[in-house]
This record gives C-alpha cells, structure tokens and sequence, in this order.
DNA sequence: CCTACAGTGTGGTTGGACCACAGGAGGACG
DNA sequence: CGTCCTCCTGTGGTCCAACCACACTGTAGG
C-alpha cells in the first residue's frame, strides 16, 4: 500500500467514526506529516485527492476560509471524473443524456407537491421569465439551478447529485450546442412553458405527467441541438 | 489557478484532442514536469488526482506494466468517492439502495434478450448454484458480477459505472449485514431463484416484469438485512 | 482611539536526493 | 552456440529542506 493511501485510510476512518465531520477542520499538513510519520508530500497527495472528490477543501492564510476543511461535495467531484472519462471518448455522450433523462425524470415523478425546493424553483423561473437582460449564459445558469432545485424535491442526495454532476459533465458540449440552434429566442420560450408545465403537474401531484414531461424538456432540447441517439461520439 | 491543475488542464486537453487515448502513455513524470516547466511534485498531485478518478495507472519498474497509462475505470472512481461521502454521513445508505433499485430495474427494463453480456449472466449463476465450497464471500463476489453483467446488458456505459458505484460504495456495509441474516442459506437459495427468474424474464423479452423482479430482490435482500428505508444513517 | 507593522501559522511550490522495481544489454561460462 | 548472470537504465515512490504568498493577530506607535 502506499504512502498517500495510508493517509486516506486514516482520514477515512476518522470520518466513518465521527471523529470528524462536515465543518471540521483536519489538522495542519505538517502536523499530520508527523502524527502519521510519513512526509508531507504524501499527506498532500491524500489531501489532493480527497479535494477531487468534493471530501475537503483547502484554502490558505488564516482564518474561517484557512486550513483544510471537510465539505460534502459529491456534484463537483462526480462531474469532474465523468467529464475526464467523456474525454477518453468511454462514456458517450448519449448514455450521459439517457441517464439524466431517467434520473430526473424519477425524481419529477417522486417529487412531493408541498417540498419546499418547490418554491425555489418557482422563483428560479420567474428569474428566467425576464425577457430582458438575460444572456443565453444567465438563462442555461438558471437552468441548471431549476433542474436541480426540482431534483432535490424527491429527497433522493445521491439522485440529485449524480443528476447535477451529468449536467456537469457535459455542460460544456451544452454551451456549444446553443450555437446550433436556428432560433434561441424561440427555444427559449417553449423551455419556459415546459418548465412551467413541469412546475404545474409536479405541484397537481400528477407525477406521471411530471416525468414525462420532463423526459420530453430534456430529450427535446437535445435533439433540437443536434446531439440525437446517433452522436455517440462526442 | 493552481499549479497542478494546470496539469490537469493539460492533460484533458490532450484526451479531448484525442493525442492522447485509453491505452496510451503519458509522458514520464520528469519529462512532463520539464515541458510544462513544473515541479514534478506538481505534476505527481494531478497524475494522482486522475489515478483516483479512474482515468490513468501508474506503475514502476519497466515493460507494459510500467509509466503512466490511459485507462477508463469509471465505476472505481465514483464508488470510492460515494463510500467517502456515506462516511460523512451526507449520503444516505438508504438513498444508495433507492438509487440502485432504480438504475438496475431501468437496465432489467431495457436489457436486449439476446445481449451476449447475458451469457455471462447466466455463467456466473451456474457458478453460484455449486452448493458446495462457496463462502459467503465467494457467493456475494459472484451476485456482484452478475447484477454488473445484467447492467451493462442495458447497454449504457453511465448506467452500468454508476450501478457498479453504487454496489462498491456500499459494499462493506452489505458483507456486515450477511450477519444480521437469521439463516444464511435460506438467503442464498431465495437469492438464487430470484436471480434465474430475472434472467428469464429478460430473456423472455418481459423488461417490465425482469424490472419489478429486479426492485423486490434489491429491497427484499436489504429489507430482511435491517436495512430498510428507516435507517436513513449508517 | 486608530493606524501601521511585525509576527505567526496556513497551504502552495520547488529542487534535489535517494529508494525499489522491472526489464534490457552485455559479458561470462558451460 | 546457448544459457545464465550481472550491470545498467529508466520508471514511479518517498522524503527532506527550503522558500513563497496569504490572512489574520497582537502590539507598538501615532
């Protein structure tokens, strides 16, 4: 076993024993260094790592934003790992969008009518109803907030985060494809109505409508751009 | 931006121009250090970042083994980074069995009957039914392998990483619950039939009743194991 | 009372050194 | 001529010592 894996197992077991927790603070990499008796190199290595998963986040100097704090960001790290593997052309980009079809559109279905996320996603599309001084970059940035927002509403976390890091992972082939639309202002305005529909059969409690609906938002746009079944490669 | 995500950046724009590809090799740690005039503790950090991630394997001495090679082990990746964040209790273990269930009754649900990946399914389960010298360890390996293969007749390559994901990251959780199981053997043989019944009904072309098979195995396995939806923390 | 400044502890980065490992090239020996 | 052994080379793995940039903290000076 090496080195820098012996550092993660300790801090995986401190983890797992609740010795440390979100908010915590690990100890300093020198002071670590030398409880563990390896070299900082490999504290920093296990560091490295554990900040690719969204485990912890590092920041300099001093005070609340310093030291090295443990965080619970599964999205980013997920995103980034399945962005990579895009990027050796081993995940298709047509499973990423299968995928997210059927996770968001279980989590539409599942979504309680009275959940509190409800209510921000209402207020992320009146966001997104200003026709005036929204960019095409603001209105994706929205979006990805609405879609999340109406994830979170099952009260599934791993679903909303594998959700959120497969909107992630390919949010750069998304940005592109807009240029490939004939028409954005039309396209935006029928994905406003769709989300509005959503918003509408989800708050009906009608789930089955709300995950078909979604299903078509997303399967839609996708086509409309240009990334159908066929571009299984990027 | 820091030093060694000017690596990482690098080194995706590489993989995405494909002069860089699964099997291929990058450079040697010094001599990238070199080109990219870094350290090469910097350039360890990212080659470390993506050994975690699944997207490269490092190994020393010399041959085909040796040097830092291109892989694709998705399904690695994001399971080690889930079991991370179960530890931090930010993940449900209850919302990975529910995420489970759903991915693996989609992929029942649209498996092919005549995907050659349900050949293997159907090895591995004469496998499993020698009744004799086959541990709890040896039987549970097999189940894993088998619901992998049932996966990825689906056919999505997303689908089948993050299923596999799913199992690793909760994998230690499911061998200390074989203890809280009244009569293991009972398990194993109810276990057993279930399986034979979702591979026939796949290959009966009944994707909505291999689905609901595959549902009720999942919860009724974790069900009998006291792992029901109430334990929303490990 | 407020400002300016040195002090302290954090992560960030670098260069160098040494190790273990695995294969290849060459010579020594049968 | 073939085989075995040894040395050499290049790889990642690890460690050390030093320095930097940063942000807060306490203190001295105005």
């Amino acid at each position: 076993m090496r080195t820098h894996q012996l550092v993660l197992a300790w801090i995986e077991d401190q983890l797992s024993a609740g010795r440390l927790a979100v908010g915590g603070r690990l100890p300093a990499e020198r002071t670590l260094a030398e409880q563990l008796t390896v070299s900082r190199t490999s504290v920093r290595e296990a560091i490295r790592i554990l900040e690719a998963m969204g485990v912890v986040r590092a920041g300099v100097g001093s005070g609340p934003d310093a030291g090295t704090v443990v965080i619970s960001d599964p999205t980013a790290a997920l995103g980034s790992a399945l962005r990579l593997h895009v990027a050796t052309q081993h995940l298709p980009v047509a499973d990423i969008v299968e995928t997210r079809v059927l996770l968001e559109s279980w989590a539409a279905g599942k979504a309680r009518p009275d959940a509190p996320e409800l209510d921000e996603a209402a207020a992320l599309l009146a966001g997104m109803d200003q026709a005036e001084g929204l960019s095409v970059g603001d209105f994706l940035a929205l979006d990805v907030r609405f879609h999340f927002a109406l994830a979170n509403a099952a009260g599934n976390a791993v679903v909303s985060a594998m959700m959120g890091s497969l909107r992630e992972a390919i949010q750069g082939y998304a940005a592109e494809l807009t240029s490939n639309l004939p028409d954005w202002d039309a396209t935006a305005s029928r994905l406003r109505a769709e989300h509005h529909a959503i918003l509408a059969a989800v708050r009906k409690g009608d789930g089955g409508r709300a995950a078909e609906l979604v299903a078509a938002h997303i399967e839609g746009y996708y086509r409309e751009a240009g990334l159908g079944a066929g571009s299984r490669e990027p």
